[in-house]
DNA sequence: CATTTTAAGTTAAACGTTTAACTGGTCGCA
DNA sequence: TGCGACCAGTTAAACGTTTAACTTAAAATG
């Protein structure tokens, strides 16, 4: 049915070790064949079997993609948009992306990603935090492995994270920018190091402008930064400091949940408050007003990955990296002049 | 490195060829044999090559999901849900799922998938609306397909469907036994099947509850069902017609701009106007009031079309089946008895 | 008892590549 | 002229399965 090597080899009169050689562009060959058997792969849309590939190079071709089942599932694109973008990354390499949910709280008795267990993949990429418990189970397998959006505990590995500390100082010196002196900070699960460190960033801002760091004006006992946590953190803000005129959420989610307070407080966004989000999640149109945020470039990460991981696989020597991906501030009408 | 059939095989002292039928648990082999080798397999953690497999086999074991840019990219995770429902179902069929975008303005100068052309598949799943173009230039490669929730030109695929006729009856009938004799319709993108289905159902409710069909209640005009259309398809309703006590709306997305417009009109939701939504795509916590809806079981139409692929590939015969895909109520707080 | 059937395997070819080892020709050089 | 070096390919083994065809022994049959 399909065409083979041999079909080639035979139209070119060459052996198939030739038309072989000449697909992975080796030196031996001279240029006249090299043309000549190209032009007759092109001709007769010659593609070679993966699995063919795969029996004697030992490689499949695939790269295992590892997500929890609430963070694909989550109402933001924002790990579909990291998935997508190691997907578009695979093309330009040659590979396929093999997607596999876990759940959230993987444990003795969950198996590992089938991927892994029938050995259909040459590396694993895994987006955002995962249980320990995977991680110990995976690394028996002796996978490359390539981390984005988090830290594992193990630090030999690769890994492409978001710039958060750069970002909350590009939040909060907008609002700086604007004449603000009162900015709050809204954070839920400040354990987790993205969110502190987005913290990190507003503080470091906040001093650099010699202002005050208040803890009034930072809230973060909520236990997840969701919508309805935004919502309530801002009630106790602003219950109890009445002076605020700027509120910086850790994220889009929580923001939305602020906005929505302020709104039913009668407050005016963004002439009575200023609300800055972070992630770039939410569609533009999906607020009143569009909400000013930190844009996280998420398909990029997934192909900044892929990168490492393709690299990873083709080159002998290997020594973990780190890849600090920019943000971009993106000024939209939820914040304004004082 | 990995365990081949023929470290089984030794252990076992059979023939490879037994263990290969073992596994495929072929008459031939005796229950002891078999149970012998199974334990081996077991105790050696044996997972045979796809790659060879898939070489002497001529399948791939893959099943390659076809979807446009911005389906995949939407903020709801509607299709999001669908990928992983076949993913799941894939799991039971040993397969694996190669996922594609491609641009929802597909043209001659696009590629196919490159897991078509690289025939690394042996079925194909496209879900929502694809470019004609795109399913022409796919027929020559005669690989089986599956459609969801799209009715391709050529009804000679089989297909997963919901039934959005049964959906809108749903709907509109809530709001009839809440009391509402004034019930809107809200539409966008009309031309759709799915929407204009939901406006069938709406309109069957309406007439077997014998309450008049009026055009003032019917408001299709917008080009696509997004949150501001539903906001502008909102405005143009109610300043024509003030007699409206609930809004059906096509989708959640217009749902919430119709809300949204209540809110601005100083109107109460479901105090002053009950309001339904169809999808359920919109996290419970993230609109106030909760959105009352009509559930689509999406992750479930991503395992029946997972299924159907899988016995079109496995069993001989084969005639296109439609799969109707049942729809739910979702009671919520955005309605309420008149 | 001789022959056929059945049961339970085994043998070996084939799938489409890659790649180390080999070959045969040409060239340069003493 | 003889010999090594180099160039441009070819040969053949190997990768790990599946499966049609074959084998062998035991059971059934007349």
């Amino acid at each position: 049915m399909a065409i083979t090597i041999k079909d080639v080899a035979k139209a070119a009169n060459v052996s198939i070790a030739t038309v072989s050689l000449v697909m992975h562009n080796h030196r031996r060959i001279s240029k006249e064949t090299k043309v000549k058997v190209l032009e007759i792969i092109e001709q007769m849309n010659y593609r070679p079997s993966r699995s063919a590939r795969g029996l004697v190079s030992r490689r499949t071709g695939n790269i295992g993609f590892i997500l929890t089942n609430d963070h694909f599932l989550r109402t933001e694109p924002f790990y579909t948009h990291i998935f997508i973008g190691t997907e578009i990354e695979a093309r330009e390499n040659d590979f396929y992306v093999l997607l596999n949910t876990i759940n959230s709280d993987f444990n003795e008795r969950d198996q590992l990603p089938r991927f892994i267990l029938d050995r259909n993949i040459d590396g694993v990429i895994i987006a955002g935090k995962v249980p320990q418990l995977l991680m110990e189970k995976l690394s028996h397998y002796n996978f490359p492995v390539v981390y984005i959006d988090f830290i594992p505990a193990n630090k030999n590995y690769s890994t492409v994270l978001v710039d958060n500390v750069m970002g909350g100082r590009l939040a909060t010196n907008h609002l700086i920018d604007l004449g603000h002196k009162n900015i709050a900070f809204i954070g839920g699960d400040i354990g987790h190091p993205s969110i502190s460190d987005r913290l990190t960033g507003y503080m470091k801002a906040i001093e650099s402008a010699n202002l005050p760091i208040s803890p009034d004006l930072i809230e973060t006992s909520e236990n997840y930064p969701a919508r309805t946590n935004g919502y309530n953190a801002a009630r106790k803000l602003l219950s109890v400091n009445k002076n605020i005129t700027a509120i910086f959420a850790c994220n889009d989610a929580m923001a939305l949940g602020v906005i929505q307070y302020l709104k039913d407080q009668g407050k005016r966004v963004p002439q009575d408050v200023s609300v800055m989000g972070f992630d770039d999640v939410v569609s533009e149109s999906s607020v009143d007003p569009p909400l000013c945020t930190v844009r996280v470039p998420t398909m990029e990460m997934g192909m900044e990955a892929m990168k490492l991981i393709s690299t990873l696989l083709k080159e002998y020597e290997f020594y973990p990296k780190k890849i600090m991906m920019p943000v971009e501030l993106v000024v939209r009408q939820s914040t304004q002049k004082i």
